[in-house]
Parts: structure tokens; C-alpha cells; sequence
DNA sequence: TAATAAAGTTAGGGTTATCTAACTAATAAA
DNA sequence: TTTATTAGTTAGATAACCCTAACTTTATTA
């Protein structure tokens, strides 16, 4: 017997681990984005799956009220779906928290094991865990940590290469996650909340000239558009 | 494209969620029962699934090497299997006692979220979870935490219906892992090294008055069985 | 030891999540 | 505006894990 025959309310609300995954890509493109409408196509890269199998499981999910969406539309998140995709990104970036601050992981090190915590259903731990660190607004990569109702603190964010040449700024955040990047940024001696003084700017290339302790580096036009600061 | 066409031997390696849970299952037959051979129909009512459904799964983990077993025969797990099984036991106990130690779990609430992050992979989370736990060798409820190699610190263990009247000992561990019973054992006054004084047996229903910190109660040949002490 | 009970296996089927291949609709370009 | 490209859908297949029902082997007991 299955557990959905029990009770078919419940049921609706218990979500597997894949439709987990599903309502998180579709919330973290709009968050990236700014766009509410997602495509079918772009959802399928982003969980590198096919389009039909993306399709396949978006049927599943309009059924279940938690995204909305025309025959051949766009994609968005029923208010539903999105607290759901929250609540992810709440616990993704709380596990991240703890496992920089508590456990001496590094910055590139936290994402792939806080991409399996954030599947834990258990309510009591996630209010815990929060309390443990001391109910933190921003992840170890700058990045905003939804509350309990999933409410946001927004930051006005710009990146770094939008600062003047001979203007100083603050690194409050990355945009790209992956390790390589993440491994980069520490290598030129850069961590949350460095002080960056952009020393010069090549107008051909736009190669930048940082200065971060003191110390100088050039980083390409790409690297800058991946930094945030204030 | 799946996974496992990627590299056969890396494959192999990887267990699933399910595979996991019935390697530990078998292991914990094995050390709740003291014998090394275990049933189909045992582990069956173990993971609470038809001894068809585990048949079926054992089929898997012999052809893995994970157990063994001849047709219409008994199951044991291989020296592999035992290691992995090991590996998750200790990742169950290490959780139970972070939950205990670092978020106010209750000692019958930590059971059921262990179970699901006993299933992490991250060796270094691991490491670091026991380092910042201090190396411990107990879980909240007594039971050995086995370390890296998979060895376990044995103690010698009765239970507390084998305590003469009259005599008094002290509790390391409590069998039953239930919520209801160890709910129970706290309305009693009992914790981690509580002092327990047998104060009299009833021949007939072998009812046995103990105290705990100069309280009296009342418990049954099943409770008493159900309490480790030294 | 023959009959019965218990333990273990096989066959056939269902669900979830994935794929490929072939299709249709919408959009962009010539 | 017709055509080519891109986006989205459908159909049919596969693998993992579970089920029930029927069967076979081993163990128990009368």
C-alpha cells in the first residue's frame, strides 16, 4: 500500500526530492533573473535534465498547484510553490551558514553538501539550526537568507564593474557559486566584506586593476561582473 | 544518459538511499541479536516491506558483494557491506548526538531526523561533525558510536531486570529506541548515567519497584528489559 | 515420517523520474 | 510573408523500488 493512499491531502503536500529541485531552479531563475516567466527549455538546462522530462514533471506540479502555466507559455511559481522554493533556498543557505561557520568548511567547499541538506524535512531542526547561528541575514556568499515566511532583505547590489577607477567599495557578494570561481576570488585575497580599491581600468580589454590589502591583482571584465559590492 | 554508464567501477560504489538502509537494517539485526546469519523474512519485517521486496533488493547486494547468501539460505553481509553498514550506523549516532548535544533535541526526537541525515555523503562533514561533537564514543541513548575504521567500543551490557533487589546500578543504554518508551523513561526520571536502585520484585508479574533520585516507580519486566546498566 | 507451517522465491504489475525520437507551435530572419 | 529556427509537447522505453499472488523449499510437529 501507498503512503499517498492514506491520505490524499497529505500527500499533496509532501514533496519528493526531484520536485524539490524543480520549484528551487524555477525560483533561483527568477531571482537571477528578475523575470517572473520561465521557459520549459531553460528550466531543463539549469536541472540538466531534457525538456521533455522538465515538461513531463511541470504536468505533475500544475496538478499539484504549485507552478502555473499555459500549453506552450511561460512558467511561474502559485504563491504556494514559491513559499515551497523558499523554504529551500532558506535551509540551502542556512546549512551553507553552518557549515562555514561551524565546520571550518570553505567557501567553494559548502554548496554540494547543502544542495542534499536542504532536502531534511524537519521543522524543529531548521528553527534550531537558525538559533545555533544566531538568526544570520546572509550566507557565506553574500547571498540573502529567506526568513521563516520567506521574506527576503533585499541589498542594492552592484558589481564590481560598475565602480569608478580610483573609487573604493566593499564585497558584500558573488553572483557565480562555482568552486573554480569561488577559488579564484580567495586566491586574489578576497573574502565577504573586503575592502577593494579599483586602481586602474584597461579601456580595450576592460581588464581591472584591484588592490585588496594592499595588494594588487588584474581580473578580466567577467571576473568583475561576478563580484558584488556596496 | 545515466549515471552509471559513466564509469561502471565509480558506480558500484554508490549506493542508493534504499541500498543503504537495508545494509544498516542487516547490521542491526546482527548487533541486536548477537547472531552473524539473517533471515529474508526478517529484514523484510525490519524495513517494513514484503520479504518479496527484499528478495528482490538482496539480489541487487549480492551482485554488488555487499552480502552473501545461497539460495533458500541465510544472509550475511560481506566485509564490505559490514564497513558500509558500519559507516551509516555511525553517521546515525554521530547526528542523534549533534541534534542532542547542539540543538536541544529531545532524546526520543533525534531518531527520526538521523535517519534521514545518516544518508549525507561527505566524508569531511563527518569528520568535522565528530570533531566538533569532541570525538564521542556514546549516541544520547547509549549505543556505541563506531569510529572511522568501523570498530566499536564495546561495553558489557545487562539489562536492568537482571539487577539482584536490593542492589543498585547505573543506566548506559536503553535497547527499545522507540519514542513511546523513551518518552516513558524520562516521565520516570531516567536519563544518560542515572543512578537506579532496585528496591523490590514482585515474584508473581515480576512488576519492579526502583528508585531514582529517591523517587519510587513501578515498571514491568518488559521496561526493565529494555534498560542497559553496569 | 508424512502432513503442516513457515520461510523464501518468482512472475507479473504499478509509480516515479528519466531518456530518445518525432512531432507541433511560436518566433525570428531572409 | 514565407521559411527556418527555436521552444515546447507527446509517445514509447527503461531502471529503481515497491506491491500481490502463486509457487517452492525448508523446518516443525503430530
Amino acid at each position: 500500500m501507498y503512503l499517498r493512499h492514506l491520505n490524499q491531502e497529505f500527500y499533496k503536500m509532501m514533496l519528493s526530492f526531484t520536485e524539490e529541485n524543480y520549484l528551487k531552479a524555477l525560483q533561483k531563475i527568477v531571482l537571477d533573473s528578475g523575470i517572473e516567466k520561465v521557459g520549459t527549455n531553460e528550466l531543463a538546462t539549469a536541472l540538466l535534465v531534457t525538456p521533455a522530462t522538465a515538461n513531463n514533471m511541470l504536468k505533475k506540479l500544475k496538478e499539484k498547484e504549485l507552478v502555473d502555466y499555459e500549453k506552450y507559455g511561460k512558467i511561474t511559481l502559485t504563491k504556494t510553490g514559491r513559499k515551497k522554493a523558499l523554504d529551500i533556498i532558506r535551509k540551502h543557505r542556512l546549512w551553507e551558514t553552518f557549515l562555514f561557520e561551524k565546520l571550518e568548511f570553505s567557501w567553494d567547499e559548502v554548496h554540494e553538501v547543502a544542495e542534499q541538506l536542504e532536502h531534511i524535512q524537519s521543522e524543529k531542526l531548521v528553527d534550531k539550526l537558525e538559533k545555533l547561528l544566531e538568526y544570520p541575514d546572509f550566507d557565506p556568499h553574500g547571498d540573502p537568507i529567506p526568513n521563516k515566511k520567506g521574506a527576503v532583505k533585499v541589498q542594492v547590489k552592484k558589481t564590481l564593474s560598475d565602480v569608478a577607477v580610483g573609487s573604493s567599495c566593499k564585497m558584500v557578494a558573488v553572483k557565480d557559486d562555482s568552486s573554480s570561481f569561488l577559488q579564484y576570488v580567495v586566491k586574489v585575497g578576497l573574502e565577504l566584506n573586503s575592502q577593494i580599491v579599483v586602481v586602474s581600468k584597461q579601456e580595450y580589454d576592460a581588464i581591472t586593476v584591484i588592490a585588496v590589502n594592499g595588494v594588487k591583482s588584474s581580473v578580466s571584465q567577467m571576473f568583475a561582473e561576478n563580484i558584488f559590492v556596496v
